[in-house]
DNA sequence: TTGTCCTGTGAACGATGTTCAATGAGCTAT
DNA sequence: ATAGCTCATTGAACATCGTTCACAGGACAA
């Protein structure tokens, strides 16, 4: 008895996270309403609960599977372009990066914009796969600086992330910045060539 | 008459302002409540909305205050420690950037999370504050770089904002990235400085 | 059949931003 | 001074929202 309720509600997680991702995807987390879900998905709204913690449980349980596929869709890029000089790698991963956001706008938005309550820890495995999108920048970093050592990597790792990633926030955010799309890939070279060059002079 | 009430609405609009400002600064835009700003302004819901078009308006209003500030706060920085190079001119700007975020974090991410219903425009002395910014940003990397056209400034302008905006962002969301606070200014300057060197050879 | 769990239910709760009929203050004309 | 009119202010009412929890009803053991 206790499996089967068990194996239920399992399904029901993945239902509710299949109809929650739709939303998402095509009206951005906003617009998710606890009402709406349980009538798609054919349950009670208090089902919901019986599953999630919260509305912002199921957004992260949404958020799981798009860590999942960026990570996917990152290594993918930088393996078929492979092999490339250090810098090249560099682009190539920012440029997969910047091409899954404009890709799924809302979906990547939503990684970043859970309103965690003060008191709420974030689940380990959000900071497993963040870890994970680093690891893919450190690797052409040390290669491209084989005398630094792990704290220089790691230092430069998360100032290149967060570069790029200042670059497609602003970037989507298109009544902010007013950036073409095609330009976002400019700046992102500019950067990180720029970068790797000196990088490559020390 | 007309004057008087144009008058009355103009210092309500402003006590209304500094409450929520004081609020935004405390507790975030998050926790704004129409009904507490009523009440500590002395006045009924309704004349919130006589005042401002919404609570986003609202807001509105307290960012430029913020925008104001922060403005004043980055010339002044740059100001205090000229004359300096180009490059350390960026990093001394990025610095004060980073500075004004750290010390009012809840008013300066109230900048960036406004959100704007699709239909509603930003207002035009937003993107003028913004453009502020960025031709701060400008002069001394028409410094460094003479021979670069308007076009080519402006995207390098916007690629550097973003990316000191993102180190700032994901630095003071401590829960993602856990970087201390001085490695910030470390890494701020890491990407400015090589920016810079490449720059100098071109 | 009866009794005992336990699970899913959905009406109810407490907030929220926003609206709009009603109030009343202040000005004008007599 | 008084009556009448205009219009800004009001705050109760409304529509929604996420979240809860007393309860109904099904499954199993005795």
């Amino acid at each position: 008895m206790a499996r089967d309720t068990e194996k239920r509600r399992l399904e029901l997680r993945e239902t509710l996270t299949d109809i929650a991702e739709r939303h998402v995807r095509e009206e951005g987390t906003a617009s998710l309403r606890a009402r709406a879900l349980a009538n798609e998905a054919g349950c009670a709204v208090g089902a919901i609960y019986n599953v999630f913690e919260d509305m912002t449980g199921l957004i992260l349980s949404v958020n799981g599977r798009t860590f999942q596929r960026m990570g996917e869709y990152v290594l993918k890029s930088a393996a078929d372009k492979a092999p490339q000089k250090p810098a090249d790698q560099l682009v190539t991963i920012a440029h997969a990066y910047l091409n899954f956001a404009s890709e799924n706008p809302n979906l990547w938005r939503a990684l970043f914009d859970v309103e965690m309550p003060s008191d709420r820890e974030v689940p380990a495995w959000y900071l497993d796969e963040l870890g994970k999108l680093f690891s893919i920048i450190a690797s052409p970093l040390s290669e491209l600086n084989p005398t630094a050592d792990a704290r220089e990597i790691d230092l430069l790792t998360r100032a290149l992330f967060s570069s790029v990633h200042g670059i497609v926030l602003l970037g989507l955010e298109q009544r902010i910045s007013g950036v073409p799309s095609e330009q976002l890939e400019e700046m992102i070279e500019i950067v990180l060539r720029n970068f790797a060059a000196s990088q490559a002079r020390t």
